[in-house]
RNA sequence: GGGCGCUUAGCUCAGUGGGAGAGCAUCUGCCUUACAAGCAGAGGGUCGUAGGUUCAAUCCCUGCAGCGCCCA
């Protein structure tokens, strides 16, 4: 049977995904059995999945599959998040691009319904890119954040906590984004150095002829000014406290008031005080029982309050009342000034802080539990430093405005009775007030933050509210994998509500994947134009070497830096893996399955068999513990550099042997056979295709369902392993002395050997020597022979190669020059440690033998290193 | 301002309290019946810097420098 020469991605990969979804594969199959769930981060239906994605889908896939051949009952659950903002943000701009109209012109319900259809579109879409991604989801299961039972779940999820008082509404500054022209969650605010300025203005007292200076960073605010604040303890001002000044262009009598708030030292050390405009001005408002006056409004244009400058955008009133201040001499100065200013982390627009009544959760009481649930190690962060970041945030945790001014979402469940105006919060619509039983009742505008319906996701997905069967099996979840960036939107608001509404935190595990980044380090991004569509990357060498790409570099904790270049190295393993199963099915003639005895057994055959135990063992603990970059560099070197380039080699003339071929058939298939259970998690179609074709008994139809290897104690053989090892450096030897005297490595050789203790390591294995050493003929011998150079020597053992006419004497006083200069220096490193007194009394007793061991072998080189090279 | 992370070969990065590693790139030689997407060999690093702990530090601790991120 021949596969071919070459590994060609694109059949296998369509051919197994549909094969495993008809079969059913996907889904899970072990009830009864321990569960492992993963529900997946629902992509944004506004775009398509970018590198960050197929990381994140990667590894969730690695995990599933390798639990599923683990023999849990594995569900990884799919779905996609509505994405409110976002996804409102580019409709309305298809729509304006498409058919030239704004929203409002359809209306709330014809434009939802286009929406809808967007929606369609893009969930279409990722599942595509998911499923060429290789991901084994259960589409049974599929979700959707906007679904009716997950509407279900907000509703009530909101009912409940209004009822506990953990929901509110209340007016409060917020930040409001006049371009989405929506309200933002602190969270959803991204602050960034801006460029500004620092206006120095003159406030004139009101009963004598001086002024005060006040430093903004916003003059086109001090239309709204209530007060002028300064420090208690401020010297400065401590006598002018209670004196009013007069607010310029305005005329309103302001007053000078105290708030431990001000900072002294920042500008003159007084601040101006616009409650409606300013968070912390807000506070003080409270606190001083101060007035409320708002000169933006919400399309981000001065008001009817702001005298001849309403109707101006906020930074034209800005540029118009400065003007106007100078003309009439109230500014002092105006210097450069950089400072931190908000923007909205969907359109970058700057924020306005806006007095607004919305609706609130209140998170203390909620991240109380969640602290703890992280705390008691019932939810554990990977790698675990991202628990302090989250352990912050909840420290620090500020109430969660969840209205959002959107069409596109889950409608907030409050209907306001139009007659007594009663406000009615209940899971459906009421018939009638509860307060006075009018029918008039109307549901609030908005819709909730799409964060909240995300919130609910690792139950909601499941059936809750209902108590479905599905709940009892999957919940608590098994790992949550995601990106850093959404710890606070996304995480840390699950495990809040996950301990909430399910007394259990929603996942025992988060692994914080690391960010795929550019070859220069920078995020990638459309602006840029530096991103990387994994679908090409797919086209180009295959999903399994993406997959495995992406799984080498994921180390954690630390960013990726993405050289396309990798693909290409890794799909070159693919096509390795593809041509050691290749080597194998031609050289299955008379090929019988049989248990592998021990006494049979060749030298390579034991050192490739602990080898694999061993490799067993490395990957199962990486897997384990999220070293996924760990399991697959085991995998690979295993599998190239030892498999490929020793034991295929090692065994090339055994399997043309009627006698000998049995064995070393069956350990081929073995080792393959385990490989390729071992790789299958990373590369998940070319492994299925391969299994397939091994000529074994099979435990299952398919890989994906298989058993995982098992570490098997009888499989090891330590002396031989050892042996074996001994072996390859004689033939790196003798390859070196080819490479430096210029003769092919093909070229055979004669080689004699001199034998100066009792260890005849080799004699077994003269064969084996001889094939992958291109070698004719071994002879013993006293001496070393004219015309020979030496490549191989250690304390049981001289052995030298026969170069006839083709020696090179000065090559070969080079090969033994260089290797007496690293025995000298090993002999000193080592003489001068076991010198040390501190050393041979302090260091443990088994260095300390060790270290004695490695200068008498060092010294023993040296020895017989200069002896043969005085003999040239 | 508070906190976190990073600095190892030309490039991208693993890694460990006791022998400095991989891939790519470079150089040399090979079409060897699985694979030229391959095989064999070689060169290349004061492990950012200054101290400290230790018998022993690239690794642990502290300061410093540079880069990046989060929060205010």
């Amino acid at each position: 049977m021949d596969i071919g020469k070459r590994y060609m991605p694109h059949e296998l990969e369509e051919k197994w995904y549909k094969t495993w979804t008809e079969k059913k594969a996907f889904e899970p199959s072990k009830k009864g059995e321990e569960s492992f769930t993963i529900v997946i981060p629902p992509p944004n239906i506004t775009g398509k999945l970018h590198m960050g994605h197929a990381l994140n889908i990667t590894i969730q896939d690695i995990l599933t599959r390798y639990k599923r051949m683990q023999g849990y009952d594995t569900l990884w659950l799919p779905g996609e998040d509505h994405a409110g903002i976002a996804t409102q943000h580019v409709v309305e701009k298809h729509l304006k691009k498409t058919e030239g109209k704004r929203r409002q012109e359809y209306g709330r319900e014809e434009f939802l319904g286009k929406v809808w259809d967007w929606a369609n579109e893009y969930r279409d879409h990722i599942r595509k890119q998911l499923r060429a991604l290789g991901a084994s989801v259960d589409w049974s299961r599929e979700r959707f954040t906007l679904d009716d039972g997950l509407n279900r779940a907000v509703n009530k999820v909101f009912l409940e906590l209004y009822n506990e008082g953990l929901i509110y509404k209340g007016k409060y500054i917020v930040n409001w984004c006049p371009s989405c022209g929506t309200v933002l969650s602190d969270d959803e605010v991204e602050h960034e150095d801006d460029k500004g300025k620092l206006y120095h203005i003159r406030y004139y007292f009101k009963d004598r002829e001086d002024y005060i200076i006040i430093a903004t960073t916003r003059p086109e605010t001090m239309l709204g000014d209530i007060a002028i604040a300064v420090h208690p303890s401020d010297e400065r001002y401590k006598d002018i406290v209670g004196e009013k000044v007069i607010l310029p262009l305005v005329g309103r009598e302001i007053e000078i008031i105290a708030d431990a708030y001000v900072d002294p030292a920042f500008g003159t050390g007084m601040v101006k005080i616009t409650p409606a405009h300013d968070p912390n001005d807000y506070q003080i408002g409270l606190r001083h029982n101060l007035e409320r006056i708002q000169v933006i409004g919400e399309n981000g244009k001065m008001n009817e309050n702001a005298l001849r400058y309403e109707g101006m955008d906020r930074y034209e009133a800005r540029e118009e009342i400065m003007k106007d201040l100078e003309e009439q001499g109230f500014v002092e100065k105006t210097e450069d000034h950089d400072h931190s200013v908000g923007h909205c982390y969907r359109c970058h627009t700057v924020v306005e802080p806006f007095l607004m009544d919305q609706w609130f959760v209140k998170m203390a009481p909620l991240a109380e539990k969640a602290v703890k649930s992280v705390q008691e190690g019932e939810t554990v962060f990977h790698p675990n430093r991202w628990e302090k970041v989250y352990l912050n945030w909840m420290d620090n945790i500020r109430d969660w405005c969840i209205s959002r001014q959107l069409w596109w979402g889950h409608r907030i469940p409050v209907w306001y009775c139009q007659e007594c105006g009663h406000v009615n919060v209940a899971e459906s619509r009421p018939d009638k007030c509860s307060e006075c039983g009018s029918e008039n009742l109307k549901q609030d505008e908005d819709v909730l933050d799409t964060w909240f319906s995300s919130a609910l996701w690792p139950f909601s997905t499941l059936g809750w509210p209902e108590k479905s069967e599905d709940l009892e099996r999957f919940y608590p979840t098994g790992t949550l994998v995601t990106a850093f960036d959404i710890i606070f939107f996304w995480v840390a608001r699950m495990i809040m509500m996950g301990d909430k509404f399910m007394g259990k935190a929603p996942f025992k595990d988060v692994y914080i994947t690391p960010l795929v980044r550019d070859k220069q380090g920078r995020k990638m991004s459309k602006s840029l134009g530096n991103g990387i569509d994994p679908l090409d990357i797919i086209s180009e060498f295959g999903t399994d070497p993406l997959r495995f790409s992406l799984t080498m570099l994921a180390a954690q904790g630390k960013d990726i830096k993405l050289d396309p270049k990798v693909f290409d190295s890794y799909s070159k393993f693919a096509n390795k893996i593809w041509n050691a199963v290749r080597f194998m099915l031609l050289n299955m003639d008379d090929f019988k399955q049989e248990e592998i005895k021990t006494e049979n057994l060749n030298v390579e055959d034991k050192w490739i068999l602990t080898r694999m135990q061993k490799v067993i063992k490395e990957v199962t603990q990486a897997n384990d513990s999220y070293d996924f970059n760990q399991a697959a560099k085991a995998l690979y070197e295993f599998f190239w550099n030892e498999l490929c380039d020793w034991y295929i080699e090692a065994v090339k003339d055994r399997l043309k042997s009627e006698n000998e071929k049995s064995v070393a058939q069956n350990v081929l298939v073995y080792i393959l056979d385990n490989s390729l259970r071992l790789l299958h998690p990373y590369m998940p179609y070319l492994t299925e295709e391969l299994w397939q074709s091994i000529p074994v008994k099979k435990d299952t139809e398919f890989l994906i369902n298989a058993s995982w290897p098992v570490y098997d104690e009888k499989y090891i053989f330590e002396e031989e392993e050892k042996t074996f090892i001994r072996i390859t450096e004689f033939v790196r030897g003798l390859r070196n002395v080819k490479a430096e005297m210029n003769i092919p490595n093909i070229k055979t050789v004669e080689i004699n050997i001199k034998q100066i203790n009792e260890d005849k390591w080799y004699e077994k294995s003269e064969n084996l020597i001889k094939n992958i050493g291109f070698v004719d003929k071994i002879t013993l011998v006293d001496s070393k022979q004219p015309k020979s150079a030496t490549f191989f020597v250690d304390e049981s053992v001289e052995a030298y190669v026969i170069l006839g006419m083709l020696i090179d004497v000065e090559a070969e006083k080079q090969i033994l020059g260089k290797k007496i200069s690293k025995a000298e220096k090993d002999v000193e490193k080592y003489d001068k440690k076991l010198m040390n007194k501190n050393f041979t009394e302090k260091a443990e007793p088994e260095i300390v033998e060790e270290t004695k061991v490695k200068l008498e072998e060092a010294r023993e080189q040296y020895r017989k290193l200069n002896a043969l090279l005085k003999e040239l």
